[in-house]
RNA sequence: GGAAGCGUGGCAGAGCGGUUGAAUGCACCGGUCUUGAAAACCGGCGUGGGGCAACCCAUCGUGAGUUCGAAUCUCACCGCUUCCGCCA
C-alpha cells in the first residue's frame, strides 16, 4: 500500500511514476472521491464534534440536578443525520481503500523502465557454463529412468504439477535445505525460524497475496479461510504485524525452510514437464526488517547471501534487475537470480530478491520506533529465495549429470548426502 | 467435545453508563541535584486521521446493537488462559 498522501497530494506524480509499470491510475476517480470523503469527513466529525459535547452537557445538567428532558430531545435530531453521514463515509473509505489495495508499489529510481521481461537489465553473470561431449538429458530423463522422481505417481496420489522423489534424490533434496540453513545461519547471520503453514486472510494482505493474487492461493475452507502459504515470506514477514519494533532489534534476518503452495493459476501451458512449476515445492527463505535508510543496502547484501549459495554449489548463474514491467505487485526493486539449466540451453530463475519499502509495513502495521523522533516509523522489509530448493535440485542433477546417467554430488553437499555421487 | 474465566496505552495494571483518552506503577524523554553515576525531586510521554493553527474526530480484541451519551450494558465472532474428557 502506498502512503495515502501520495492520492491527496501527488496524484499527478503518483500516475506518472506508477504509468512506468503499465499502470493506469483512476485519477478522476480517486479524485472525485477524495473530495466527497473529504467533505463527509468533517460534516461528520463536526456533527460528531456537536453530539459529544451536547451529550457531555447533559451529563453535567443532570450532575447538578436539573430537568433534561429538553436538552435530551435536542439532540435527538442529530442522531439520524449522523447515522446517515456515518454510513455514507463508510462507504467512500471502503471504495478507497478497495482502490488503494489494488495499486501496485512505485519502483526505485535505479529500475529500468521497460513493459516486458524482454527489457529486464543483466547485472553480472558467475561460473563457466558446462560444456558436455554428449547429449545432455534433462531431469525428468535423468530422475524418471532410474525411477528417483515419479510424476505419475504423484498424479496419482494429488494431480498434475507434483511430484514424488526417492531414495537419493529425495535425500539430496532433504541435504539442500539443511546445507542452505547451515550456511544462512552460520554465515550470514540469520535466525533460523519454524513457522505455520497455513495463514489467515489478514496475513496474506499484509504482504500483498491479497486482494489482487486470491486466484493463486490454496484455501482451505471458506468459513477459516486459511491458505496453505505460498511462500515463507508470508508467515516470516507477519511475524512483525502489528508490532512496534525497539530501534537495537533492528536489522531483524529471519530465515525459514517451508514447502510452498501455488495454484500457478496464469500458468496452465507453461513449464508443464519436470519439477520447473509444481503446486509444491521446497524453499529456504530470507526475510530482512531494517530500518528505512537501510533498507538498499540490505537489498545487495541479502541478493549475495542467496548468489553464495549457487557459488558454493558451483552452479552457473546471472543476476538480474527486474524492469518496471516485469517486477512484483508490492516490490520496490528486484533482482532475479537465474541457474544455468543445460537442457534449456538458457537460465531460469531460482530466486527472486526484492525490496518492499515501506510498501508491505504500511498494510502490516510494522513499525520502529526511531529514536531520533521517538515516533512509530514503517519499517522497510526485504526478502528473497535462498533458494527455490526444487529447482536447485534440478540444476544440480542437469549442470552435473554424467554421461551413463550418474549425477555427481557437489563438494559442498557431499558431507549432508554421504555419497559423492549419485549412480 | 464439556465447563469457567480473560482480552484496556511499550509493559504491568485500575476503571459507579456521563468533564475518562483513560488512575497508578514500570519503562522512556527533558530538567534540578551530583566530580560522574545511582537515588530523590519536578515536568513530559499512546496511536491513526482532518486542519496553517487554536483545535476537532476516531480508537480500551473485532463487528453489530441498546442509549441523548458505552472501556463500562446486550449479542455474535476472533484470540488467549485454566479445569475435565478424548487422542498421541
Amino acid at each position: 500500500m502506498l502512503d495515502p498522501k501520495y492520492f491527496r497530494e501527488e496524484l499527478e506524480q503518483t500516475a506518472t511514476q506508477l504509468k512506468k509499470r503499465g499502470f493506469v491510475l483512476e485519477v478522476e476517480k480517486i479524485r472525485a472521491l477524495e473530495a466527497e470523503r473529504k467533505i463527509l469527513q468533517s460534516q461528520t466529525q463536526d456533527l460528531q464534534a456537536e453530539r459529544n459535547t451536547r451529550s457531555k452537557s447533559i451529563g453535567q445538567a443532570k450532575a447538578r440536578g436539573e430537568d433534561v428532558a429538553p436538552l435530551m430531545t435536542a439532540v435527538n435530531d442529530l442522531g439520524e443525520k449522523l447515522k446517515e453521514n456515518e454510513l455514507k463515509l463508510a462507504a467512500i473509505q471502503e471504495q478507497l481503500h478497495a482502490i488503494y489495495s489494488c495499486v501496485p508499489n512505485i519502483t526505485h529510481e535505479s529500475v529500468p523502465v521497460g513493459k516486458d521481461e524482454t527489457e529486464n537489465r543483466e547485472e553480472h553473470r558467475w561460473g563457466k557454463i558446462p560444456e558436455f561431449t554428449f547429449p545432455v538429458k534433462d531431469h525428468v530423463d535423468l530422475g524418471v529412468t532410474k525411477d528417483r522422481m515419479n510424476f505419475d505417481l504423484a498424479a496419482k496420489i494429488t494431480g498434475a504439477r507434483f511430484v514424488v522423489l526417492k531414495a537419493e534424490l529425495a535425500r539430496l533434496q532433504r541435504a539442500l535445505i539443511q546445507f542452505m540453513l547451515d550456511t544462512h545461519t552460520q554465515e550470514h547471520g540469520y535466525t533460523e525460524t519454524y513457522v505455520p503453514y497455513l495463514a489467515n486472510r489478514d496475513s496474506l494482505f499484509g504482504t500483498t497475496q491479497l486482494p489482487k493474487f486470491e486466484e493463486d492461493q490454496f484455501f482451505t475452507n471458506a468459513e477459516q479461510g486459511y491458505a496453505l502459504i505460498p511462500t515463507a515470506e508470508v508467515p516470516l514477514t507477519n511475524i512483525f504485524r502489528d508490532v512496534i519494533i525497539e530501534a537495537d532489534q533492528l536489522p531483524i534476518k529471519l530465515t525459514a525452510h517451508t514447502p510452498c503452495f501455488r495454484k500457478e493459476a496464469g500458468s496452465y501451458g507453461k513449464d508443464t514437464r519436470g519439477m520447473i512449476r509444481q503446486h509444491q515445492f521446497e524453499k529456504v527463505e530470507l526475510v530482512q526488517i531494517v530500518r528505512p535508510e537501510d533498507s538498499y543496502q540490505a537489498h545487495e547484501k541479502l541478493t549475495r547471501h542467496a548468489e553464495t549459495i549457487l557459488e558454493k554449489l558451483e552452479l552457473p548463474y546471472r543476476r538480474i534487475t527486474l524492469c518496471t514491467g516485469d517486477i512484483g505487485f508490492g516490490s520496490a526493486k528486484t533482482y532475479d537470480l537465474e541457474v544455468w539449466l543445460p537442457s534449456q540451453n538458457t537460465y531460469r530463475e531460482i530466486s527472486s530478491c526484492s525490496n518492499f519499502e515501506a510498501f508491505q509495513a504500511r498494510r502490516m502495521q510494522a513499525r520502529w520506533r526511531n529514536p531520533v523522533t521517538g515516533k512509530p516509523e514503517l519499517v522497510h522489509t526485504l526478502n528473497g529465495s535462498g533458494l527455490a530448493v526444487g529447482r536447485t535440485l534440478v540444476a544440480i542433477m542437469e549442470n552435473y549429470q554424467q554421461e551413463d546417467g550418474s549425477i555427481i554430488v557437489p563438494t559442498v553437499l557431499q558431507k549432508y548426502v554421504g555419497i559423492e555421487k549419485i549412480a
